[in-house]
RNA sequence: GGGCGAUUAGCUCAGCGGUAGAGCACUGCCUUCACACGGCAGGGGUGGAUGGUUCGACACCAUCAUCGCCCACCA
């Protein structure tokens, strides 16, 4: 084995070997475990985010593979509607065209082209992650039997009446000219104004004043709105105003939606532009006030790109001419000019409000008219809320159910048709009356409706919502419509993991569609994992360039590269400079190769419950040289065992008290990682595997072995027993580490496993480690705790007195009891070599000790003379601080014992323990003190 | 306006009703035959604030402060 680890030579290796194997499948026998991958977008790239998500699902998946159960973990992507159609309009832009240019066939071709070409990016990154996808079970949303199941729902919903069409007001961005749901829009902050405009009362009598955000909407305005309680403006329902630059007349109505307290308590109603505005106009638009207003109140002004609609549009005749094909913003600047020039802008106020942005686009999103197809969902939602309220879906951790709970209860129709052409088509085909008739093909419709030959039928042009076809992902995946043996099997499925962010997105809807069309819910269990951050807790964003590609962490990238990376193809070009200053401070040398193994340790590491990672490189450093630790400790034992005896045929095998410490210390860890991992605590795992590997086996156990290979004394059997220890733990390690990191534990076990008397093809299919009680050892444990003191008590002296640590110390003890003779009896040569001792010898209590240096192993001293070694204020002032800390602790302790309440009321194991503990403090007080005084005396 | 989460060492984070932990960083010593991506020994925390429950609170409860996130129709 080389030296030093080396990930680069190693990883690629493995993950080539268990796919050709093929040893990813399901195996067809055990207890089903599946987890469905949220699939990325195929022509996507992985970032932080999936490297952490896929290191939890494929430890998982490692684990229960292991146990022995039939797991699948469902490799899969999505067709990402509008964001990849985004990608392909933008490259076509290059190219001086847009999607109209190509027409729609040309450009799903264009698009299908694209995915064939970048597609794969995305799924070789999961590989170098070393995900245990099933590749041969691969699927794509937009693949034949997945569309068959997309249409499948949404016929069999239509014909429930569950999807419905409708002509209203929905989120439109008008710069990708389509609609989008709820979720798709983010409200944020923005600096505006609110105008205060003067609306003329009909009847001359002065004017009634609105409050807008909006100005330009004015221009559809149908009534200004009072409160009905409001004594203002009680004697003014029923007028008229005039609404000005239009010459038309509106009425004032009384709703209860008007906050007399906001403004100037007087709305202004625009039901085809303001969705609140349009509840009002519900409410009102049978009114014969409404009623005499043109189209009934429901006046549209925009185009699809929220331009001033013009003359060849119906309502444009409402519209004054200068205003005609301006757009709003122009529009805006307009209205309120005009206003100012006519007197009848009162005052602008400085504004703070939240404007509706399209997720994708940036765009500001306009409430639109239009038509749509909608999701009727709340009768899905009641069983989807039921399931999670009995427990029969779980979330990890529990309190998300709260989050769940609060949409799922106050749900809205859901938006499902989309105006672009990447995506599932809407099934639906319209005659030339517009009648409009669903089916799973046009063939179909004909035949279910007897529609002839000479019946002109076309196909709905819109698409579905990409979160339609990811809802039924569960299902769809394992082969629904059918009722696959995949499908019986593995569904439901046992966990879904994924991020808070999309829980209203993806999650909610997987649950009501699943219970919907499989009658049973689609996972048991949904683990909520927090949001890869910065190391300073700042999103991961390109216009902060502070983002990380997890293939650079794992391969390492040069700094010039580094840079680019985060500094091209910018939004913003303004903050390339900042950015290439603060990659440069930060990472002076470009970024280490850490490897995958490394990063995925890091990610589970920091997988504690729930909330957001902060993510520092210096973790990934620590467990890179944690990897290194284990390489390294791996090479000693074959070392020393490679061509050696080590039990594996046979033969008398005798274990000293290291060996059964070690065994035994590792059934701990056995204990702790299996129980971290089935509580979703992969940190806990991580820190069990972390601790034991470092500190027990390599930094106490591989010494401990030394003496015990190298003693000439030492019997066959003792030898045997050694080798066999040291390979055994390493082997059952490598197995407890493998789901957190695959690879280093792969390429070791191949080596290691024989000398250990295992034969199989790889690590990824042996058992996952069960504690064995045989080898629970207290009595080894507390021994080798005797002798960890002891070595301790003498290097704490060397440290403090400044002794070269090679320098071989002779030792005296004195206060033993019998134990401590025994335990010294056994285990001489441990101590011997571990604390460099030249001999040991007792005093008996008559002896008169040499000055020395003291340290005490319990009621046991350890003196080492010091004539010749050292100063005398060294070791004054080694005591002094022992001592010091020593008297702190008893007067804590004393006090607690001498406050009655404590010795009534705590229980008596407690107070017991503490009066044991003030003894023993007490007792080596004593001595340091006794030691002390002499040492003055010199 | 509601709801949730966070506040522990210089930094990033665990944990726990009974004397505060890890990684990185820091100090001293050591090129010891697995590992300098290392070894040995150290330094460093009045646990955001206030009050309460308790024999005992960093932990449980209440209030407050600060930060972050989610939801919500205030024009």
């Amino acid at each position: 084995m080389d030296k030093t680890y080396d990930p680069h030579a190693i990883e690629a290796r493995w993950y080539h070997f268990w796919e050709s194997r093929n040893d990813f499948a399901p195996k067809g026998v055990g207890a089903p475990y599946c987890i469905m991958i949220p699939p990325p977008n195929v022509t996507g790239s992985l970032h932080m985010g999936h490297a952490f998500q896929d290191t939890i699902m494929d430890a998982l998946i490692r684990y229960h593979r292991m146990l022995g159960d039939n797991t699948l973990w469902q490799a899969g992507t999505d067709h990402a509607g509008i964001a990849t159609q985004m990608v392909v309009e933008r490259q076509l832009a290059q190219e001086g065209k847009t999607r109209h240019d190509l027409g729609r066939e040309a450009f799903i071709e264009r698009v299908w082209e694209w995915k064939a070409q970048s597609g794969g990016t995305i799924t070789r990154q999961l590989r170098r992650m070393g995900a245990s996808l099933d590749w041969s079970r691969e699927r794509f949303t937009m693949d034949e039997g997945l569309s068959d199941g997309v249409k499948e729902v949404f016929v069999r919903l239509h014909e429930e009446g569950l999807i419905y069409r409708g002509k209203r007001l929905v989120n439109w961005d008008p710069v990708l000219h389509t609609a989008v749901s709820d979720l798709e829009v983010l409200p944020t902050e923005e600096s505006g104004f609110l105008w205060h405009l003067r609306y003329p009362l009909a009847d001359g009598n002065g004017f009634v004043v609105v409050a807008t955000t909006r100005p330009e909407t004015m221009l559809g305005d149908a009534a200004i709105a009072v409160h009905p309680g409001d004594e203002r403006y009680a004697h003014l329902i029923g007028q008229l105003v005039d609404l000005p630059l239009t010459g038309r007349r509106i009425p004032i109505i009384a709703d209860d939606y008007v906050d007399p307290a906001f403004g100037t308590g007087c709305v202004k109603i625009t039901p085809a532009h303001d969705f609140n505005d349009y509840a009002v106009w519900q409410r009102h638009r049978d009114t014969t006030a409404l009623q005499a207003v043109p189209y009934n109140g429901l006046i549209n002004i925009f185009t699809v790109s929220a331009s001033i609609i013009s003359s060849d549009t119906p309502g444009a005749e409402l519209i004054p001419n200068d205003f005609r094909g301006l757009d709003r913003v122009a529009a805006r600047k307009l209205v309120v000019e005009e206003f100012g020039a006519a007197g009848l802008l009162e005052k602008t106020d400085d504004h703070k409000l939240m404007v509706p942005r399209g997720d994708r686009s940036g765009a500001v999103i306009e409430p639109f008219l239009t038509d749509q197809w909608y999701v009727k969902v709340a009768p899905l939602a009641g069983p989807a809320i039921k399931a999670v309220e009995t427990g029969e879906i779980r979330f990890v951790p529990d309190n998300w159910k709260n989050t769940y709970f609060e949409w799922m209860r106050n749900i809205d129709d859901w938006c499902i048709s989309r105006q672009i052409w990447w995506g599932h088509r809407i099934p639906a085909w319209y005659d030339e009356q517009g009648d409009v008739y669903v089916g799973r093909s046009e063939d179909e419709v004909r035949r279910k409706h007897k529609l002839g030959a000479h019946v002109v039928l076309r196909q709905d042009e819109d698409v579905l919502d990409t979160w339609f076809s990811s809802a039924l992902w569960p299902f769809t995946t394992l082969g629904w419509p059918e009722n696959t043996p995949e499908l019986k099997t593995l569904y439901p499925t046992s966990v879904l993991v994924t991020g808070f962010d999309i829980i209203f997105f993806w999650v909610a809807r997987m649950i009501m569609m699943g219970i919907k069309f499989t009658g049973q819910v689609p996972f048991r269990e949904v683990y909520i994992h927090g949001l890869v951050r910065d190391s300073h807790g700042q999103k991961m964003s390109k216009s902060k360039g502070n983002v990380l590609d997890p293939i650079d962490i794992i391969d390492g990238i040069e700094l010039e590269p580094l840079v680019k990376k985060r500094t091209a193809g910018m939004m913003q070009p303004q903050l390339a400079k900042k950015i290439e200053k603060a990659t440069r401070a930060e990472f002076p040398n470009g970024i280490a190769t850490h490897g995958t193994d490394a990063l995925r340790f890091t990610f589970a590491s920091l997988a504690s419950n729930g909330r957001d990672i902060n993510f520092d490189l210096g973790r990934v450093e620590g467990n890179r040289n944690f990897c290194n630790k284990i390489w390294n400790a791996a090479r000693y034992v074959l070392m020393n065992t490679e061509g050696q005896d080590c039990g594996q045929n046979g033969g008398e095998v005798e274990l000293s008290v290291a060996d059964r410490w070690i065994l035994s210390r590792l059934q701990t860890t056995v204990r702790e990682a299996n129980e971290a991992i089935t509580s979703y605590r992969l940190d806990f795992m991580a820190q069990s595997i972390y601790e034991f590997t470092w500190n027990e086996y390599c930094d106490w156990y591989l010494e401990l072995s030394k003496p015990s290979l190298l003693n000439p004394a030492s019997t066959p059997a003792q030898v045997r027993g050694t080798r066999r220890t040291l390979v055994h733990v390493l082997e059952t390690l490598l197995r407890v580490a493998h789901p957190i990191i695959p690879f280093i534990t792969e390429e070791i076990w191949q080596r290691v496993a024989p000398l250990a008397g295992i034969q199989g093809p790889t690590l990824m299919l042996r058992a996952y480690p069960t504690v064995n009680d045989a080898l629970v050892d207290p009595a080894a444990v507390k021994e080798l705790e005797w002798v960890k003191q002891f070595v301790l008590g003498v290097r704490r002296i060397r440290s403090g007195m400044d002794i070269s640590p090679g320098k071989p110390l002779p030792i005296l003890l004195q206060n033993g009891s019998t134990q401590d003779a025994g335990f010294l009896a056994s285990n001489r040569q441990f101590l011997q070599t571990l604390a460099r001792l030249e001999s040991i010898a007792w005093l008996t209590a008559n002896d008169t000790a040499p000055e020395s240096a003291t340290a005490l192993v319990g009621d046991m001293q350890l003196l080492i003379p010091l004539k010749g070694l050292i100063d005398k204020n060294a070791e004054l002032a080694r005591l002094a601080k022992e001592i010091d800390k020593l008297r702190a602790n008893l007067e804590r302790a004393m006090a607690k014992l001498a406050t009655p309440s404590f010795v009534d009321r705590a229980p008596a194991d407690v107070v017991a323990k503490e009066k044991e503990r003030a003894e023993e403090t007490r007792m080596a007080l004593v001595r340091l003190e006794e030691q002390q005084v002499k040492i003055q005396a010199l």
